[in-house]
Order: structure tokens, then sequence, then C-alpha cells
DNA sequence: TTATTTTTGTATCGATTAATACAAAATAGA
DNA sequence: TCTATTTTGTATTAATCGATACAAAAATAA
């Protein structure tokens, strides 16, 4: 290819801008934030991503949605998939403040963007109901080999799961500590059973 | 008191406000959409508010907090005070969709505020916990009367039924209909007993 | 009526916003 | 080398942001 060649990297960039967005969401991230964050300036922004701010709020979307697809993907060759789940789960517990008080960029966007732009929040929205079905496969596979004895309906616990990860990534900044998360997140894995 | 009467009737002025922010957010919400929702002109605007748009947003968020004060008021004289939690829960499940897509604007708050105005994140947090002292209140009032029999600490089941809120009031948006909600408050509310 | 006080409406402020214009820089192919 | 193509850096745009200035309007107290 002819041209002067990249001085960026894409993926480097997209986990820059994401992180910004993660802490003060789309609206309250500026422009200026997000050169700053990068290093890039407005030239090589806009040549980059032609959509400008929103393109590039959707890529570092689907740079963390990455991360629950290799989170799945590495679930398959799992011997007991519900039992990782559960693991990740009571893992959130121990994080480091700052990753309490962050959240869930998903669910954050989620709350963002309900009124302001529906694309986002479909795409947001779009993530959660991945993680969900992944949650619902995983209770099912463990219903049918005998791990998990509760006979509710998989969908149903699936569901229950993307809620305790909602309502988690909320509560944790109300107690951004171990002691606190850890006996809430061992109460809401014990329904699974 | 001598001087030109007031024209607004300062409670509904909290409410129209307090119905912009809940949809759009406080950075999102600009002056000019709320000097519209209010019917108010910028010079009785900073008159009213002299710490602006953050204090005009503050005030919005207290009179939601009365709401709150309210049913605790109310629930102190009822009979069976963690039933009216629970049918509280359950009549989540009907609401319309437009309900739905709001979600709590304490909640959404505290997403929104965290790294970006630590005494409005402060207060949103202070208002979820106050909620949370009413569901350990109940909980621990119905254990003592033999209501409820799981022996699990009341404060540890308020500090989940808080959870359950949050992530409900993400997770509506991702269903926004009764069919789905209703069977995912039921198995959450079964934790209880 | 007059003086005093407060609210209201309008015009406007400087700062910041997202986005563009455009030439210089840096490469590859001819 | 020369030309075509792409990226980069800088200057600048129009629009919007939250907030203020200030005089007219509207009341009370003297």
């Amino acid at each position: 290819m002819r041209g002067r060649p990249t001085t960026f990297n894409q993926d480097q960039i997209l986990e820059k801008a994401q992180r910004a967005f993660w802490e003060k969401g789309f609206a309250a991230t500026s422009l200026d934030d997000l050169l700053n964050a990068t290093g890039m300036g407005s030239g090589s922004f806009y040549n980059t991503f032609k959509g400008g701010k929103k393109e590039l709020f959707s890529k570092a979307l689907q740079q963390r949605r990455q991360v629950f697809q290799e989170f799945k993907t590495q679930l398959k060759t799992s011997p007991s998939p519900i039992d990782d789940i559960k693991d990740f789960f009571r893992s959130i517990a121990t994080a480091d403040r700052d990753t309490h008080l962050r959240g869930c960029i998903i669910s954050n966007t989620v709350v963002e963007m309900t009124f302001l732009d529906d694309a986002l929040e479909k795409e947001a929205v779009t993530i959660l109901k991945e993680v969900e079905a992944m949650f619902t496969w995983a209770i099912k596979q463990a219903q049918e080999n005998g791990t998990v004895k509760n006979k509710t309906a998989p969908e149903l616990l699936g569901r229950y799961l993307i809620t305790v990860w909602n309502g988690l990534n909320i509560s944790r900044r109300m107690y951004p500590n171990t002691k606190a998360l850890s006996d809430l997140i061992n109460l809401q894995l014990s329904v699974i059973g």
C-alpha cells in the first residue's frame, strides 16, 4: 500500500479510548480527553475514525466484547464451565478499588445511552445478552450432567446471573471492598445451587 | 416579604427537572433542556438556583429521596413491612415501557458521577444506603416475629435486596416487559424465603 | 405616592464542544 | 527521481455550553 505509514496501533488506541470512556462515559469524555489519552492529533483521529466520537465509542465497546468472547471460548474447553463462571463472580470481590468504581462499561452504556443514542444502547444490550446466553449455556450443561441439581429453567437462571452482574456493578461502588462483596456474591450464587 | 412575587412553584420545577435528568443524566441534559422543561428563563433560573445546574440536580435527587422516605414512613405502620417490600418488587414487572427504560435516577447517578463529581456521587450512594437500611430493618422485623424463617444476617439480606434493585434497573432495560421480569423477580425474592 | 426589594426576560459573555481545512511529511509504485 | 497516495500536525470553524449582566416589571413597606 502506498502513502505515509500509520504510527498508531489500532488496538492500543482503542484500549486507551476504552479506559477514558469507561470512567467518564460517552457524553462527559471530550474529544480533547480522547486525543490526550490516545496521543493522537485531531487530523489522525478523524482520518482513522470517520464516524467521529461515536464510531470510536462503538469500536471501544466491541473491543470490550472481545474479552467476553475469549472467556466464552475458554469455557468451551473447560471440564466445568459453571464452576468457572462461579469463580469469575467470586473473583469480583477481590478486585482493587478503582476496578470496583469503574463497574462494567457495557452496563454503564445501557444506563447512559437509553434516551441518547438508540444504536449504541442496542449494541450494549446485545453484548449483555450474549453474556447472558453464555451463562444459560453453562447452566444447561451443568444441569444435564448433574453438577447443578436446581431444576429451574436454564434461561431463567441465565437471566438471573446477568442481573446479578448488573446489580453487583452498582453495589460494588457502594461497597468497594472485598469483605462486603464476598458474602453478597456467595449468597447470590447459592441460588444456582 | 417585599419584592416581585415568584411565579414558579419550586416542587413543580424540581419534578420537571428531575424528569429531564432522569432520562438523559446530568452531563447530557443541557441548561437549554432544563429551561425548556421547566419553562423558566435563565434569569429566574440562576436567581433560584445560585449553584447552577449542580444545585438543581442535587435538589432533584433529594426530591426523589422523599419518595423513598414516604414509603419508609408507610412501612412503619404496616402489619407486614417485608410483604410490602416484596409487593413493591413484584410490582416493578408490570410497569410501562418508559418506566423500565428510565430505571432508577439514583442508581443512574452512581453510574454517571463516580469519576465526575464526588459530592453528587456520594449523595446518590447515601440515598441507596438509606433504602438498603429500610430493607434491613424490615427483614430483621420479619425474622424476629417469625414471618421470615431465613436465619441469614439481616444486614446481608438488606445488601442483597439493594443489589437486586440495582440489577433489575439495568435488566429491565434489556427486557422491558412484564413476562420476562416477573419470573426473574420471583426467583430473586425466593432467596429471602 | 415613593422608595426598596425581588423576580423576570433578554442580550450576551468567554469557554469549550465536535468537527474541518489544508499543507507538510512520509511512504510506495512507476 | 518523480508522482500518486496516505498520514500527520496545526489552525480554525460554527455551534453549543453553562453562566452573567442588567434593565424592566411587579410587588411591599413607609
